[in-house]
DNA sequence: GCTAGAATTCAAGGTTTTCTGAAAACTGAA
DNA sequence: TTCAGTTTTCAGAAAACCTTGAATTCTAGC
């Protein structure tokens, strides 16, 4: 490996923990990333200095993740393992799956807790705390859903606007109004 | 506690792991939350069961989020510890905080990698994939900035508007262009 | 269907992270 | 300034997590 590739392996072990993979994982994934050719897991193992086991254990985590790509070459029994092309895409499998592990989760569970009949009057504030968890947690939640429905062109234009979407909004809201006859 | 509030500190708990903080920073997290008065450490450490010494370590560990305010009561010379007013408020905390830790660091990383003058001819599709990689984690951390500054009403707007956001830009742009008269 | 090579599983050992109680440091009120 | 009550620190114990090699299962190509 080259210092630079070095380098960027590296940091993806060490920021693995704070990411929520663990550093192999992440070093795994960060060598797939600039390899310009998928690779085996034997080249994996070797290139980082790892046993073949944690090898394996590693892409089936990424695999979990849908981060990676499967291909076999002819007359070679081994799996070769690569990245996803664009880094839209791979930002997208990531959020995909974030939310999948920490946000909805935690939505099933206030939802029961909130249609919970037992709750008592000594609850009251605690339960409208929950609620208002719930509700913020929803309309985000679906909000990164119907964003990814966006093409790659669109969501690169909305977030070049930043907050001058702001503006936007406004002259939408006067055009509905006078559409509608119901302003002022 | 009561049944509801304990199954959401047990959650907090479970999930803390994947949220990048841990078990006893989420359980105390999720207690203040739902606590309609603020509690000072020893009530803490009693509803949870938890060690006087781990409480003073978590509350630290939150007051760095800055998730948590300290307010003192008269003639009481503990510290009494609440959450942030709304859940707003708590939603930007954290995403900035995720932010100064999970992303902030890969971004000085790449563009140190990307400056590095010693990169080499064979390390041409490693840097073209991290550039690849530092463009769109900037975008999207400057859009994160940005949307920060939008108010709650402009941001719930936004959020309820959906994909159907992108009607909202094919407008602009044929705003603009008749403006400019620069139209096909 | 065999088989050699490849992938996976798993128990044991190693490492990292978290938690605790005891001791030290701090602080508000007298 | 003193001091009792409070918070913080820290070394060691406990728990959680990760890694490994050996054994097992799987499978592509014959």
């Amino acid at each position: 490996m080259s210092p630079v590739v070095e380098s960027f392996v590296a940091h993806f072990g060490e920021m693995g923990s704070r990411w929520g993979i663990n550093r192999t994982v992440g070093q795994v994934y960060a060598l797939l990333l600039v390899s310009e050719s998928p690779l085996n897991a034997e080249d994996i193992g070797d290139a980082l200095g790892i046993s073949r086991s944690n090898v394996s254990i590693s892409l089936k985590e990424l695999e979990a993740w849908q981060l990676v790509k499967l291909t076999r070459k002819p007359g070679d029994r081994r799996e070769y393992y690569g990245t996803l092309g664009s880094v839209w895409d791979i930002f997208k499998a990531v959020a995909a799956e974030r939310r999948r592990r920490e946000v909805e989760p935690t939505l099933t569970m206030l939802r029961q807790a909130l249609l919970d009949p037992s709750a008592a009057e000594s609850e009251r504030y605690a339960l409208a705390r929950m609620r208002e968890m719930y509700e913020l947690a929803e309309l985000a939640n679906n909000w990164f859903d119907e964003l990814q429905r966006l093409s790659p062109e669109s969501m690169l234009q909305l977030m070049s606007l930043g907050s001058k979407v702001q503006k936007l909004l406004v002259l939408k809201d006067r055009t509905v109004a006078a559409l509608t006859g119901t302003d002022g």
